[in-house]
DNA sequence: AATGCATGTTAGTAGTAACTAACATGCACT
DNA sequence: AGTGCATGTTAGTTACTACTAACATGCATT
């Protein structure tokens, strides 16, 4: 029936453990029911528990790349942000888990954050130079550094606050705010 | 030398050491070295490491009233929108430890997800009420519920970076973004 | 000097988590 | 039918954690 093989069971079940309770709270004991294996499986496949965090990771971690996203905007503000605000959220989406284990855990691996905010910081960098050069167009006047940081500040916020609202089962609609939000940063800093 | 009662010095270390790593990942042992008194006394005091954690949120919630600043305000929507959020910061500042608390624990109270959303959820009461009267008034047209929430994941968003900037030590001016962003945020709902 | 109280110290218990060893089972390929 | 390999099962070890009991110490008050 179920054919996912067993190392991929085990691997997704601890991330969804570990990104719920933190990596001190699950035992090997729970991620083995929880995977539907017996305990012994894990360590044969991982050999320790930290070991599977390791590579529950490192298969969930998604690296999106933005570069191709920044190459086809059209210099268009507001359709622009838009483009680039859902791409992020996406990515924000897709390592949802991972960010969540993040949070929840002290530093266990040292590779850990740096793998996590090297996507924050590819992205604040592109935003960066996409808003020096609506500058140099004149369409904006304000310093693209800051309004970078800004704009992933922005996103950030609207990222968490959709977890939460998702968590405390709101009926809010998320996503008319994250097209509000855009839009007034959009009309925000317009020249 | 110190004088500060062997209860405060348990309950200060003890949300230092739950907010930096989360409760199942903190030791009896850890917390009474970091108060620097003996194992035996915290459970003198407060029975079990369970209820130590209960005693700890609720001696450091801090639980911030709105009222007075929503009554004070000019109609002047940027000015309003900067006491607003240097308010709204502040207390997330000031409930930092219990924040990261909540993100890296699995629910141990029950209470704890109340009285910790207590805080957005008036302010965002609030903020309703202010984006509706100034609807009123002509100074705004979007829908004041949603403005609400955005501009609330505004402030969860510079929050989380300030954060985040803090603990990788980047040099950025997290001051700088916020009164940055407020402003594009007054600017962009305007008429 | 004597008493009480907060704290330290030491030793220990019960439970549990990570991890191991050894053997049993069942399916796949030949 | 027989072999190998992945998995299950069971029992057990080691280490650690929350928590207790009992006794020791030192300071403050009378």
């Amino acid at each position: 029936m179920c054919t996912i093989n067993t190392e991929d069971k085990i691997l997704n079940a601890s991330i969804i453990l570990f990104s719920q309770k933190g990596y001190s709270a699950v035992t090997t004991k729970e991620i083995s029911k929880e995977a539907g294996v017996s305990e012994m499986t894990i360590f044969r496949h991982f050999e320790s528990k930290h070991n599977l965090f390791d590579k529950a990771f490192d298969k969930f971690v998604f690296s999106p790349t933005f570069i191709a996203l920044f190459e086809g905007l059209e210099w268009d503000l507001e359709k622009d942000l838009n483009k680039i605000c859902s791409s992020y959220q996406e990515s924000l989406y897709k390592n949802q888990k991972l960010i969540l284990m993040h949070f929840k855990n002290e530093d266990l691996n040292p590779n850990f954050n740096e793998k996590l905010f090297k996507i924050p910081n590819e992205f604040k960098n592109l935003l960066s130079r996409y808003f020096e050069e609506m500058r140099i167009r004149g369409a904006i006047r304000e310093n693209p550094e800051t309004l970078a940081i800004s704009f992933l500040a922005t996103n950030i916020g609207l990222f968490i606050t959709s977890l939460i609202m998702n968590k405390l089962s709101f009926e809010t609609d998320i996503e008319a705010c994250i097209s509000n939000v855009v839009s007034i940063f959009a009309k925000g800093i317009m020249c």
